[in-house]
DNA sequence: TTCTTTATTATGCGCAAGCATAATAATAAA
DNA sequence: TTTATTATTATGCTTGCGCATAATAAAGAA
């Protein structure tokens, strides 16, 4: 039992912390907090737009400090639900959900995740001069080496995802010796070249005769792509294109 | 200045305060502490799956109090950035980037955005008996009504996304008298139905004729679609898929 | 040796207090 | 009436303190 909960009981009644509980909103965690306003505004009883009371209000509610209110506050307002300003106070924002949370696959355990055995086959690894469009991409020189990686994803021995990725040699030279066969490019690169930073893009793409060969799939039916760049210390290090087999859908709760 | 800063002047020296930003590592506010550590993860000082100093440490190093650097690292580990247990300490995470906030579009504002005028077009409007699909997506009664609407978002009179939208008439009676002209259905919905949770799914799809005549594409185009599944109060209360026209791409920096 | 008990440690959490700051409202000066 | 000045207010942020808790390490008993 925390210290202020103590002091409460002794204040209160000798046994109450469960009175306490039960008779009054005494909530005495940021968690409770946050729940509790939470399910006001789903509920309806503090709705989009306009403006909840005070943390010192809620302080009194609640009987805990203002700290504690304002955290859980801060928190459903990191979340995009409120929206604070000094002076201005803590309003419900007007259009609540406008982020999703998209998790960006390491597809090795997205595949595991879904229950199916995860492996990968290096189709062609090829150290080459950069195309014009790789270049502009990845801000190279012309006169520096990439790697060129095209790679197929299984699950369950199915083509799970078709993977063309360029590998910038300037940054990760070691990349040209990696041993592919036992580790994807993806997760060689998580693991030997530190923090990566990067800009993702998808869209939709009519499977090409490449891509429907290696996913199995008909010429001219709907891809879904993922895009990546990734950057470690500013420079480009890798472009990846992933195709996912016919049907993929990338889904969260808002 | 902060109370606390001035304390620091006087006790250093008489006009420090440059002196202290330039000659030593005291950072006093929990954005700057998370802004340093965030920059020593992507330069590599530490390294993924390793553990930081503690908070304790760090407040030395910075210093500042103890809580400040726990702000900090907590929003750093809220962003999934960090991993911090309980006597464990502080590690970077692994897989240091799984999530991407994709921006969930209010495709007023999403065409607006880009600088273009935003009109939409209602194309059908039907209160009818929901299909069984229909009824599994919102889990509704055979025998009650719903909407149907499908409409046409335009982004300087060129078609910019095809909506097709299933109402819960149950839910949002008054849908049935909302004029659709004025107002988006998406926008009178936030508008009318207050909070709203749910899942969305991003997909590809061949254009088949429908999309293709609306949207003026080819039929097979590849599509990239948006679904929706918004609640209110745990009741389903639409279902919308949105098909952007060819070529549409999200994308969101890691 | 093995199992149990007892520190130790780093984060988690809450409180009270106080100054900082942005936005607004009230007031005074022009 | 308009403009400048001065409260007022609600949140933002930091501090110092102390207890809670989970995970580990060390010490002791079997």
């Amino acid at each position: 039992m925390r210290k202020h909960n103590n002091k409460k009981t002794v204040v209160n009644c000798t046994f109450s912390r469960y009175l306490i509980v039960m008779t009054s909103k005494s909530l005495n965690s940021w968690h409770e907090i946050q729940d509790e306003v939470l399910s006001r505004i789903q509920a309806g009883i503090w709705k989009p737009g306009t403006i909840i009371p005070t943390e010192n209000d809620l302080a009194r509610e609640f009987e805990c400090s203002r700290a504690t209110v304002s955290r859980a506050l801060n928190a459903l307002s990191a979340d995009g639900l409120l929206d604070r300003r000094r002076k201005g106070g803590t309003k419900v924002n007007l259009n609540p959900v406008r982020k999703a949370t998209l998790p960006i696959p390491v597809i090795r355990e997205e595949v595991e995740g879904r229950g199916c055995t995860y492996r990968s086959l290096v189709i062609e690894k090829e150290k080459r001069k950069p195309s014009p469009a790789i270049r502009a991409q990845l801000s190279l020189d012309a006169d520096c080496f990439v790697m060129h990686v095209k790679s197929l994803h299984m699950a369950d021995n199915q083509p799970y995802a078709f993977e063309d990725r360029w590998v910038n040699l300037d940054v990760v030279p070691d990349f040209e010796q990696a041993d592919l066969t036992k580790i994807s490019a993806n997760e060689w690169l998580l693991q030997n070249s530190g923090f990566s930073a990067g800009d993702v893009a998808f869209y939709a793409l009519n499977a090409g005769q490449q891509e429907a060969e290696n996913l199995g799939c008909r010429e001219g039916e709907a891809l879904f792509v993922l895009e990546r760049i990734t950057q470690v210390n500013g420079k480009a290090i890798t472009f990846v294109r992933l195709f996912y087999r016919p049907g993929h859908r990338i889904s969260t709760t808002l």
